[in-house]
Parts: structure tokens; sequence; C-alpha cells
DNA sequence: GCTAACTTGTGAAGAAATTCACAAGCCGCG
DNA sequence: CGCGGCTTGTGAATTTCTTCACAAGTTAGC
């Protein structure tokens, strides 16, 4: 398969929520424009979108939307749950854990992690912090997808190494670091300090702007 | 000023990181090919980026670090602080509310609102909960400068309205949908089950790669 | 002061993503 | 059954972003 921006799937994935926000209203059928209106993309981007993945769409009509978001749901992989591990039990590490919102979309917390021996052993929304250097040994990391790094920035590049050797393929962090990982070893960096600089920017130049108008 | 492209600004964001580090360890210059390995991009691109603010390298030499990290610094609009109101003071919300990595980096939580009568008057971290009616004529609000909007995905066009209203001109939005506002007011989102959907994605087609080898 | 070893800054080339534009297909109605 | 009104799917054109490649500037050593 051709390799597929990224920009691309977050768009897909914007779409489904759209979809089963019609799909809760009853409503069956979707066009391309409707979606981009509320996606804030064009019409044709969403077109282009989904036919990397074939053609789900009829013409004159539109999309069905269960179809479509059926579709959609194969594509990105969300027919099936995720067992996701934290690893850092610090204020983020922690929020994630206690944060449902996940669980309702099939990502499912199954154990979180620390090296600090104070931690080590405490709960958090019913689950135990367990010891970081376990974690190749123990066997809910052996049956995790997916590792959300939320240890200091200093840390991460060793933990995404403690991760990749547990045999984990897929990595969020948090760490506002490049992490070196093998090529088969998907990593999405989220960092919302970074975000809010965006902002400032944003709002730095618009000042800017008007100044010298 | 020739507009510049969302991912050039992300690049600085964490440039100025890896220069924070540099300086914190007393190291005088660094080269972009230094900072290109870190960030995971290519030296050409990080002289690229910087070239859109002027020239701040010595040829032969590279970069001062505290100089370009003040260049940085200005560049981003980070000589000041800004205060961030959080409107939403559910399970986000309330974790935003008391994480404390946006006050280091200059991002002040002044206030935080709710529109549901059996929060408002508790306290988070300190704060407490407004009702949001009262967004537009409270002081707190206009005094600030970015809204971060953490209210059911339903609710997010209609406190959009209300932040336009109070005349704050940079938003961070947790829910999935495009927000509709006036072009002068600055929109990021941000949303990680669309990252763990993307991870999802990546995880699917990897494994659908190794199937068809 | 000359040479060698570096590194920047930047047009030009190349790659990637987005938008255009239109043929092809579908539905409903008379 | 044929026509008019829609909407998809997709090559081609366009725009945006990244990489290349090299002249020009800087330092260090001798």
């Amino acid at each position: 398969m051709k390799r597929i921006a990224d920009s691309t799937i977050r768009r897909l994935s914007l779409y489904l929520r759209f979809l089963e926000d019609f799909e809760a209203r009853g409503l069956s059928t979707i066009s391309s424009d409707e979606l981009a209106a509320r996606g804030g993309t064009t019409s044709a981007q969403v077109r282009k979108d989904l036919s990397f993945f074939g053609s789900f769409g009829k013409r004159g009509l539109g999309y069905s939307v269960p179809e479509l978001s059926s579709r959609l749901r194969k594509i990105l992989g969300l027919e099936r749950d995720w067992r996701v591990i934290i690893i850092g039990a610090g204020k983020i590490g922690a929020a994630l854990a206690q944060y449902n919102g996940f669980s309702e979309r099939g990502f499912l917390i199954t154990a979180i992690y620390d090296n600090d021996p104070g931690k080590i052993g405490r709960q958090v929304d019913g689950l135990t912090i367990r010891a970081l250097e376990r974690l190749s040994s123990d066997p809910e990391s052996a049956a995790a997808d997916i590792a959300v790094i939320a240890v200091p920035a200093s840390a991460a590049q060793t933990t995404a190494d403690l991760v990749v050797d547990a045999g984990i393929h897929a990595i969020m962090s948090f760490a506002p670091r490049r992490l070196r990982v093998p090529d088969d070893v998907a990593v999405k960096m989220v960092n919302m300090a970074m975000e809010l600089e965006g902002l400032s920017f944003a709002l730095t130049n618009r000042d800017s702007d008007r100044e010298s108008d």
C-alpha cells in the first residue's frame, strides 16, 4: 500500500466522529461536502482522503453513514480493543490513567509504571503502580500494544528503549524529544506546552501585524 | 510578513527546548546539524526555519546558544506571560488546572469556568470554578489571552462563540470539531484519542504489511 | 596573511499535499 | 425511458513544504 500521510489519517479520525454523530441522529447518508464543512476542509479533500482506501460512495447520492463509518473503523483498526500501558505516574501519567475517554474508544489502560520507589505499589484509579524495571518481564507489558511515555524529557529515550525491548510497536510520547526507535515502531509526540507556544506566536504575530498596518 | 507554516512554528518550539538544555549545560554554540539531529530533521530544514525570521548564525561557527534561544523566545512571543482560562471543569479541565508545567513556561491559569451549577464555587487547585455565563462580564476573562475549551464536543461551538465575544483571540480546543471563529482568532485542536487512533492505524497497517509479505 | 576545515543562508530543484475540474454514475420525476 | 439535478472518483494543475547544493563568510593553525 502506498504510504498514507499522517494528515490524512488524522482527518479520517475526525470524519469518523462526525459519522458517529450522524449515526446517533439516525441519518442515513452524507455527502463529502457535508463532511468537509464539519471538518473545516474541502469536499475534494474528503474524497481524496477516502480514495486511498477504496471507493465507498454512490455518485449522485453520497455515502451511507453506517457503511462509511464501519469502513473507517476498519481502516483505522478500531474494530478491536488496544491495550495501553502508561509509563510515568506523575501528573500527566496519573491524569491519563484516570481519564476514561480512552477506554470508551477502545484504548484500555492495563498498567502503569514508574521508577520512583515511593510511588510503586500505590493505586491510581484501580491500577497498582508497578516498578519500571519489571517492564520487560511483566505479562501486562508483553500483552500491551501501545505505550504512553509520560516521564521527564531526560528519561524519555531510555524509556523508549525499554518499551521497544518489551516488543511494543507504538508509542505516544509527551516528551518534547525526538525518540530514536526502529522503523517498525510508530511514535506520536504530543505536547500541549508546544501547542500553547504556537498560540503565543499567533497572538504575537497578530499584534505586530496590526502595528504595521 | 510572509505566512509561516504551522510545522515551522512547532519545530522552532522544539529547537528552543534543545537550546535551553544546551544553555543549562553551559554550552555556548550549536550548529544547525546538531539541532537537526535532536529534532529529527535535517540541517537545511533548521536553517530554512530560522531564515524566515532573520539570520542568527555565524558561518563556519554555528549559532550562539544564548542568543538564538533569546531570539526564538522573542519570535514565539515567550518574553511575556500569557493568561489562560480553562472552560470546562470536567476530567480534562481539572487535570489541566492542576498541571503546573504550563505556568513554568509562562502560561498562567487564571480562571476556570463551568456551566454545571453543582460544580460552580468548588475549588480546583486554588481556583474557584466560576459560572460560564459570567464569562464575558468577568474581569479575569477580559484580561485573558488564551482560552482552553475542555467541554463536551456538542457544546464546543457555543463555547467558542462566548470566548470570541469575550475578546479572546486564541483557543486551544480538546473537542474534535472544527470551530468556526473569525480570522483573527487562532485555534489549535488537541485530541489524544485521535492520536491514539493514528497509532492504531499504524499498528494495523504494520500487521497487514507483514501478512502480505 | 594564507590555507584548510567548517558552517551558514538561500535560490533552485524536487517531493508532497491540496485543489481543480470534469467525466461517469445514480436517482427521481414526468 | 429520457432528462435534469446531484455527487463521486480521479487525473492534472497548483500550491506548499522540504531537500539540495553551493557561494560566501568565519575561525584556527602555521
